[in-house]
RNA sequence: GUGAGCGUAGCUCAACUGGCAGAGCACUGGGUUGUGGUCCCAGCGGUUGGGGGUUCAAGUCCCCUCGCUCACCCCA
């Protein structure tokens, strides 16, 4: 075996990708409900855009784009996460000169060069919904609502929804001192990587999964215990409005995200069915991210994005649909041409059909109709074609009726609908 | 970037302390006229991931390399 998928890729095959599309299509149905319109951005962007967006410091923009020059001299990037370049859109058309609240979503790959592991892909594709121009709680509720009632449409596997606050310019500053603080404190109990993190980002401490550093994590200042009163407020009534409309949630005081760009209300939703990389679903606030990115004036936005490869994971087996209704098999050369016309005619009167094109024996077609997992059968032989009567066969009881060519997709129609 | 495990037929896997590469499934043909699935018969299918070494002899032992998987890390 030569040519293979490049590491970290993979081909979606059927039926597989009916999955996918199923993941698609209700978010497209549901994310409208919301007065959500899609947004389509380009795959690679200049790579300002996420030097300014994603965060030059950050652990994305350092080491894992995939970052070219092209024939003209441009720096670019395959994106690596979808929120960047909706802000930039969302300036370069102007739509923050406007009072409205734009409510945007995007479906699509994302590109990281990172090692794979299960559900960690070097192309990636996520769902992310973005609601710009206004800091009223209820559109962060509405927001993590949404999401919740899309994965419970899916059928995910027990998602957990867990809430916080990292505060903004008010209360932040002063809590990061306490918390470097009290870091420092216990520097030599941490971890090597925690203590990295202490370095380049404190509140990442928080995410650690080495053991060691857990006893740490619990005497470490929370920085929902430092919120100022409105951001306290803030979150207060963001978890009143997801209790109003029923959605479960926990406040997890430890919960800190990898992006900067972050404030106030923080949330992410996890699944049992995962492996270690167990976040189906991530978001938060972004205030201040417009301004950073160029804006005159700042636009408030709060927004989510999923990973499908991770949703697919956490989804039921559900019993897959045959792919098409009907298989033509032709028992002769001699009604060859009357059997596919006869196929023409069905696909044109709605009825899935296809059929065997090697040639080969009644009884190997039947065989591939059977394989192909169409649940009727239209045979066509020269009795057939004279009387223009044809033998329609219900594969999963044998079952076989005469139909005449105008009636023939009714008839299968019947026959599918009666079967149940 | 770090660590561990694993690479044998299209798929899932066998092959003792080194001794003739196998099975099941799948696939192809047949079991007498124009009917699939179950059953029976026959058949196709392999540089044992690749390269080197040790040996009379390597799927098996050693070295290198490539790939996959999981975890760290990162994050969706």
């Amino acid at each position: 075996m030569n040519l293979r998928a490049a590491r970290g890729t993979r081909d979606v095959m059927p039926p597989e990708v009916d999955r996918w599309q199923r993941v698609e299509s209700l978010a497209r149905q549901i994310f409208a409900l919301y007065g959500m319109q899609e947004i389509r951005t380009p795959i690679f962007e200049d790579s300002k855009v996420f030097e300014k967006g994603t965060g030059e410091q950050s652990e994305i923009v350092q080491k894992e784009m995939y970052r070219f020059t092209d024939l003209g001299g441009h720096d670019l990037t395959l994106r690596p996460e979808g929120t960047p370049p909706v802000v930039r859109a969302y300036l370069e058309h102007r739509l923050a000169e406007g009072k409205d609240v734009t409510k945007l979503y995007y479906i699509g790959p994302m590109f990281r060069y990172e090692r794979p592991q299960k559900g960690r892909y070097r192309q990636f594709h996520q769902i992310g919904a973005e609601a710009f121009g206004s800091e009223d709680p209820a559109v962060d509720a509405e927001v993590i609502e949404m999401a919740m009632f899309w994965l419970k449409e899916l059928g995910v596997e027990s998602p957990t929804l867990l809430i916080n606050s990292v505060g903004d310019q008010d209360d932040r500053p002063s809590y990061m001192e306490k918390l470097v603080a009290a870091q420092r404190t216990y520097l030599s109990d941490l971890s090597e990587d925690s203590r990295r993190r202490h370095e380049i980002n404190p509140l990442r401490v928080f995410d650690s999964k080495d053991p060691r550093d857990h006893a740490v994590i619990e005497k470490l200042p929370t920085i929902i215990d430092h919120l100022s009163s409105s951001n306290r407020d803030h979150l207060d009534r963001v978890c009143g409005y997801l209790s109003d409309w029923g959605v479960k949630f926990r406040l997890e005081p430890h919960l800190v995200r990898g992006l900067d760009y972050y404030r106030r209300t923080v949330f992410e939703i996890t699944s049992p069915a995962l492996g270690a990389q167990d976040a189906l679903l991530g978001g938060g606030r972004y205030d201040g991210l417009v301004q950073q990115m160029g804006g005159k004036v700042d636009a408030p936005a709060v927004g989510f994005a999923s990973g499908l490869e991770r949703i697919v994971l956490a989804m039921p087996d559900e019993s897959l649909a045959p792919p098409v209704d009907c298989f033509v098999v032709t028992i002769d050369d001699s009604v060859r041409a009357a059997g596919l016309n006869l196929m023409w005619r069905l696909r044109h009167s709605g009825i899935r059909t296809t059929a065997e094109y090697q040639g080969r024996s009644l009884k190997a077609q039947m065989k591939v109709a059977n394989r192909s997992a169409a649940p009727t059968v239209v045979i066509v032989g020269p009795d057939e074609v004279a009387s223009g009567t044809f033998t329609i066969k219900r594969m999963s009881d044998g079952q076989q009726v005469s139909s005449g060519a105008d009636s023939l997709a009714e008839d299968i129609r019947t026959l599918l609908a009666s079967e149940g």
